[in-house]
RNA sequence: GCCGGAGUGGCGGAAUGGCAGACGCGGCGGACUCAAAAUCCGUUGCCCGCAAGGGCGUGUGGGUUCAAGUCCCACCUCCGGCACCA
């Protein structure tokens, strides 16, 4: 009667922990911390995937597994519950936002909760709390009130701001417009994809062609006033301070090359005037050398970045971007319509168009030319969209010879190609294109020089004639942090009005103690004719605000999502602390975050911002150590259940799968009618019929995505966290496979038989639990396993832990009498894996519970040692026989033992022995001749 | 194109340079049962062989080593990410 019933014990197990909080972390740790982090999760409407709990599941084997060895555990889960989707249903069915979500989260919550994961329910919170949205706000005050001093290389108050005597000779209003400029939090004019015919921004992503991926309706390029946040100042310590982490090596070489970090020289070009051309260049020459390299570019100079200085003499074009201010000035009359109309089509063409479908290139000439600082020669001005004006200077100098975009651009326009640059000896050099290190010919001064050096000397020289200097340049840009939409976190900033009730151009932050600004009552979420952002439509009393006699209008920008995720492990701490964003103290004993689990989607993007947020709180004081996440683990995905694909002809007739075509049909094919055909699926009944053989992404239009209410419905929720953890390593790829499940579940009913009699009516221990003493097989089998599975769950290698109790179940179910001595200490360790089992399990055992917090089990390591151990033996490396030696057996000893079996003698009968490796414990093998 | 990651039985996977295939699924055989399910026991890489035994095996081709799934070189396939950053 009483079979394992996890839809039962589960329940109750969970209902016990919350009535007696066990998993409540006190305030401050006592003795060794560990803080144990989950990605928190958006609450979408679809409910939880089975991909959510694989890694919660993993972070939360190693928080009962910490706890059970005495550790205090910060284990807290939350929501990152702003977001376009819930927007998005707002605007179709007029939800309030506020409500779908919460909706959302309550069905999260049940599904975490249904799973057992020992989180500290008392600290939740969702990005959407306004307790939580007031100290988001706030730390946006913080990045507004910093700007970064370059020399120390770290985030100031702007009080601290030296501010030049000729801007304070302008005045209040000038020393403030300089402040602003260097806040991490400014606002810049940014083009943004407007689609008038969905009267929406879009992001990059969803457009397509230049047309929106939804409706295929034109978009386009509209500068719109947006606030930014400065990371690349953070560049530099963003990328170094990568080094000390425990991240894995791929993340950080992601980060690295997203932050792009590249050297080289900036160079001035100076720009002629109509008439006089060499003595004003000589006259620039010289007042050059004078004042030397300025850190802004006058209007008398094309101002450019390259990270190869050395193929200066091989500048055959400058190309500029078609958004770099000098355009205007360097078009000609003549060139000025084909100019004009190259532009105009160029700020059309969203950012994925211009690089990802612009293979060939396109440009325009000028008309004009600058002139080349070290030959004095007339370089000709091209503008083409290759270039970006976002990166280095926004313009370049073209070196077909050396650079493959400038070779294909000069090759389209049949510009010069100067080669400059030789091969070092023994490296090809193709069509007229090298790319590569050489050595500089044809280089005035700098001929011979290899391209290490070169780059050296001329950076020098440049800085000393005040031509050029050396430079860095990021490819990270400034983060565009403010979205036109309703759903996010509203700006604690004020737009001062005039009489009119026109802005001024001039901001104020709000008072930390008016936080926060909360988002009004909107009915309407629709998006209107303008890119104006929903909130401009708020109610007159949400949107103007007097202070100090004027008028002042909010900004009504919302923040992104990633603002939420930010800082979200922090406020963890100390979630119900109305006074601060987290109390010192706190922060002091808890950070850094020791393990952080969760999807590689967010390599760059959330860890980079975090970082970057959590420096900036660091520069201020505010948290105790500059990085936030010690140890970073990325799950994998789990992909569905793995599908074969057969073709089919429009005729009907099956196509084997390397020969379809655009016109055959794709269909699925049951398990049962392929088989395996040397290295390929084949149909059954058709073997010459091959089949694709995969497992596919989870997707709703697939079919194929598992749900975790089924499946715990359907197993138990212990065996879908042991299933999870038991398909493969933690970081791989791996498919869905439900007899995989089903196996799991059959190794926790063999556990729930070990220790319970299921044959008894009522809950009754099976008869072989016996309270006799173990014997020495017995306590080398526990103990053995003990000591991998604390192991396993040190290196997140929980398949492996998983398998080991398997066959610590298998060892034990065929025993007539089961030790308790071995039964209690084997609940304890599946307890972290299968946690409802494992309280059930203790209690049968007549244990206090709950096993949860129980001590977790010593390794002896008396019984790790065999007495004797089976070793192979080798002649000339293949396996020819098997000796029992003694354990500590020398190389001597082995090799007698070896020696004396009878085959082995055979083997080497009549032969030279050239060799013996002996390796104590291991193998024997003998390298024979003759 | 560039950068990662991965290729091991029918399937998921295991293996500090030292017995390849632990553990699980699936298959096969047996016990229990009137029968079935459930459970328990055994077996299961491929080929030759009645057997004893032998041969072949970790994507392909080379190499290092007494010994390679593991290290080195070249290549193939799949998956993921990035994509004109001068």
């Amino acid at each position: 009667m009483p079979r394992y019933h996890p839809s039962s014990i589960e329940p109750k197990w969970q209902e016990w922990w919350d009535a007696h909080g066990t998993f409540t972390t006190p305030r401050l740790p006592a003795g060794r911390k560990t803080y144990i982090l989950d990605m928190f999760p958006y609450p979408s409407g679809d409910g939880l995937h089975v991909g959510h709990p694989e890694g919660y599941t993993a972070t939360d084997i190693v928080a009962r597994f910490e706890r059970m060895r005495g550790t205090t555990v910060m284990h807290p889960m939350g929501f990152d519950a702003f977001g376009l989707p819930a927007e998005e249903h707002a605007i179709r069915t007029g939800t309030p936002p506020r409500e779908s979500t919460e909706r959302n989260i309550a069905t999260f919550t049940r599904q975490l909760k249904m799973l057992g994961f020992s989180y500290d329910w008392g600290r939740v919170l969702a990005t959407t709390d306004p307790e939580y949205v007031r100290w988001t706000q706030w730390i946006f005050l913080v990045l507004f009130d910093t700007w970064f001093d370059h020399a120390t290389q770290k985030g100031r108050p702007i009080a601290e701001l030296p501010i030049p005597a000729e801007v304070t000779a302008k005045g209040a209003g000038a020393i403030a417009s300089y402040r602003d400029d260097h806040r991490l939090a400014y606002q810049s004019e940014a083009p943004v994809n407007w689609c008038p015919a969905l009267g929406t921004v879009l992001a990059n992503e969803e457009v397509i062609g230049g047309v929106s991926e939804r409706g295929g309706h034109p978009v386009i390029r509209l500068p719109l006033r947006q606030w930014m946040l400065r990371i690349t100042a953070y560049a530099e310590r963003l990328e170094t301070e990568l080094a000390g982490l425990d991240w894995p090596a791929s993340i950080k070489k992601l980060q690295c090359d997203w932050i792009g970090r590249s050297t080289g020289a900036e160079v001035d070009f100076f720009i002629p005037p109509a008439s006089g051309a060499d003595e004003a260049f000589a006259a620039w020459m010289s007042r050059r050398s004078e004042s030397g390299y300025p850190s802004k570019p006058g209007a008398d100079v094309l101002r450019i970045y390259t990270t190869r200085p050395d193929t200066l003499y091989g500048v055959t074009a400058m190309v500029i971007a078609p958004e770099h201010p000098l355009l205007d000035a360097l078009t000609t009359t003549e060139q000025r319509p084909s100019i004009e109309a190259y532009r105009e089509a160029a700020s059309r063409k969203s950012d994925l168009d211009r690089t990802d479908l612009a293979r060939e290139k396109t440009g325009v000439f000028t008309g004009s030319s600058v002139v080349h600082p070290l030959t004095g020669r007339p370089v000709p001005v091209w503008v083409a969209d290759y270039v970006l004006a976002s990166y280095g200077t926004g313009a370049i100098m073209a070196v077909p010879a050396h650079d493959e975009r400038d070779y294909e651009f000069a090759r389209s326009f049949g510009l010069d190609v100067v080669t400059v640059i030789e091969p070092m000896e023994g490296q090809a050099s193709g069509n007229g294109l090298f790319a590569g290190e050489g050595r500089a010919i044809d280089s005035g001064p700098y001929t011979g020089l290899s391209t290490r050096d070169f780059i050296a000397k001329v950076g020098a020289d440049l800085e000393a004639t005040g031509l050029g200097r050396p430079a860095t340049n990021y490819k990270l840009r400034d983060w565009l942090f403010s979205r036109q939409r309703f759903w996010g976190e509203p700006f604690p900033i004020l737009h001062e009005l005039d009489e009119a009730g026109h802005p001024t151009g001039s901001i104020r932050a709000l008072e930390p103690h008016e936080l926060p600004v909360s988002l009004p009552v909107l009915t309407d979420f629709k998006p209107g004719d303008t890119p104006d952002p929903p909130l401009s439509r708020s109610p007159a009393d949400w949107l103007f605000v007097d202070r100090d006699g004027k008028r002042y209008r909010r900004e009504t920008n919302t923040m992104p999502q990633w603002a939420g995720s930010c800082w979200y492990y922090l406020r963890f701490l100390d979630p119900h602390n109305t006074e601060r964003f987290l109390d010192p103290a706190i922060e002091k004993a808890w950070m850094p975050v020791d393990l952080y689990i969760g999807g590689a989607e967010h390599a760059v993007l959330h860890l980079l911002y975090s970082r970057f947020w959590h420096k900036v709180l660091y520069d201020r004081g505010h948290v105790s150590h500059p990085e936030p996440f010690g140890k970073l683990v990325n799950q994998g995905m789990i992909l569905g259940e793995m599908e074969f694909t057969g073709y089919r002809s429009p005729a009907g007739g099956w196509v084997s799968a390397e020969k379809h075509g655009d016109g055959d049909v794709a269909s699925k094919v049951p398990h049962d009618q392929v088989e395996k055909h040397g290295e390929h699926f084949v149909l059954r009944d058709a073997p010459t019929t091959r089949v694709e053989s995969r497992a596919y992404k989870m997707s709703k239009s697939r079919g194929n995505v598992v749900n975790p209410d089924q499946v715990v419905r359907e197993f138990g929720a212990d065996s879908l966290r042991l299933y999870e953890m038991f398909m493969g390593p933690l970081e791989a790829t791996k498919p869905w496979s439900t007899s995989g499940v089903s196996g799991v579940r059959g190794f926790l009913d063999r556990c729930w038989r070990l220790v319970v009699d299921e044959r008894a009516d009522e809950i009754a221990l099976a008869h072989q639990v016996s309270d006799t003493q173990p014997s020495d097989d017995d306590l080398r089998e526990l103990h053995r396993t003990i000591d991998k599975v604390t192991r396993d769950i040190e290196g997140l290698s929980f398949n492996t832990a998983i398998a080991r109790m398997m066959e610590f179940v298998n060892y034990c179910t065929p025993l007539d009498r089961r030790p308790r001595a071995i039964l209690e200490p084997f609940v304890t360790i599946l307890a972290p894996f299968a946690p409802h089992l494992a309280e059930e399990l203790w209690q049968v055992l007549g244990k206090p519970a709950p096993v949860s917090i129980a001590t977790w089990p010593a390794v002896d390591e008396r019984w790790l040692k065999d007495d004797s151990v089976e070793i192979p033996v080798q002649v000339q490396g293949k396996l020819r026989g098997r000796v029992v030696v003694p354990a500590d057996a020398d190389a001597d000893a082995m090799k007698a033992a070896a020696v004396a079996d009878p085959k082995i003698a055979e083997l080497l009968a009549g032969k030279t022995i050239v060799k013996v490796v002996a390796v104590p414990g291991r193998l024997v093998n003998f390298v024979i001749k003759g």
